[in-house]
DNA sequence: ATGGCTGAGCTACTCAGA
């Protein structure tokens, strides 16, 4: 089975970009971010045309996430956390997968800039109600997979000039902690499971050729819990995207699991 | 060191992103 995570940057204005990424990778599952509208103006009627189901958390002109799948996703959760903004930020189901149920979790995490402004506070706050929940989950179920876009840099090597981002909210070490903190739960950074010191990254800002220079950020992850890791087969970040006319600035990450 | 770009809502400009 192939999933996708992707922060598209507006569903409506990457229609195209989402319908041929689509056509050419076959995903059975995606899992949006940023998709900046309410369900009733969610594109549904185009993805069932091209064979995908939608389950949608959607907000006005902000955040918002949903799934695209192909197969059945049970037991849709919109309050996994009671977010103190109520913003759209996080979706979740169930699936089955070789005779395992699996929760997956799909998270748009607050960005958090400026770190002296009260959206920093918020960040910590929603990163904390996550993780509590999260614990709570995985004694009820120890086959969960989280991903989306966490607006966290795990560390150096996810950053093309750390030093740029010591004070920035998605590299700040009380940030990458809490991120620590998940993996403690007993959870797998996919990509650098299987690529212990590779330099990828899944974000390029649109501002004075970042995407040219490769001037990115490691933000979009796959966190697996240890009890699927038997499962893993592979994991992709697929560039293509980014490269295209009208790209979101994030480009997706591809998980394949049996 | 800063500013650079994009999208939504709406039609002038602000907010948000990371």
């Amino acid at each position: 089975m192939k999933i996708t995570s992707w922060n598209v940057n507006s569903v409506r204005a990457r229609l195209d970009n989402i319908s041929d990424y689509i056509g050419k990778t076959n995903p059975d599952i995606l899992m949006l971010q940023e998709i900046k509208t309410e369900e009733k103006n969610f594109p549904k009627d185009i993805f069932k045309k091209l064979g995908y189901d939608s389950k949608i958390f959607g907000q006005k002109s902000y955040n918002g996430v949903a799934f695209l799948s192909k197969i059945e996703i049970n037991n849709i959760n919109l309050n996994f956390i009671n977010d103190p903004k109520k913003q759209s930020r996080i979706i979740s189901g169930e699936i089955n997968l070789n005779k395992k149920k699996v929760k997956l979790i799909n998270i748009y995490v607050p960005n958090g800039n400026p770190i002296d402004s009260e959206k920093y506070d918020y960040k910590k706050k929603w990163l904390n109600l996550f993780i509590n929940n999260i614990k709570k989950e995985i004694r009820k179920n120890n086959n969960i997979i989280i991903s989306g876009d966490f607006n966290i840099i795990p560390d150096e090597i996810d950053v093309y000039d750390a030093k740029k981002f010591d004070n920035d909210a998605l590299f700040k070490i009380e940030i990458r902690k809490k991120f620590r903190e998940i993996m403690n739960l007993g959870f797998n950074d996919v990509f650098r499971y299987f690529n212990k010191t590779k330099i990828e990254y899944t974000y390029w800002d649109y501002f004075a050729g970042s995407w040219q220079k490769n001037n990115g950020l490691r933000i979009d992850h796959f966190l697996v819990s240890n009890n699927l890791l038997e499962n893993l087969k592979n994991i992709n970040i697929n560039k293509i995207p980014r490269s295209k006319q009208k790209p979101s600035d994030h480009t997706p990450i591809e998980l394949i699991i049996n």
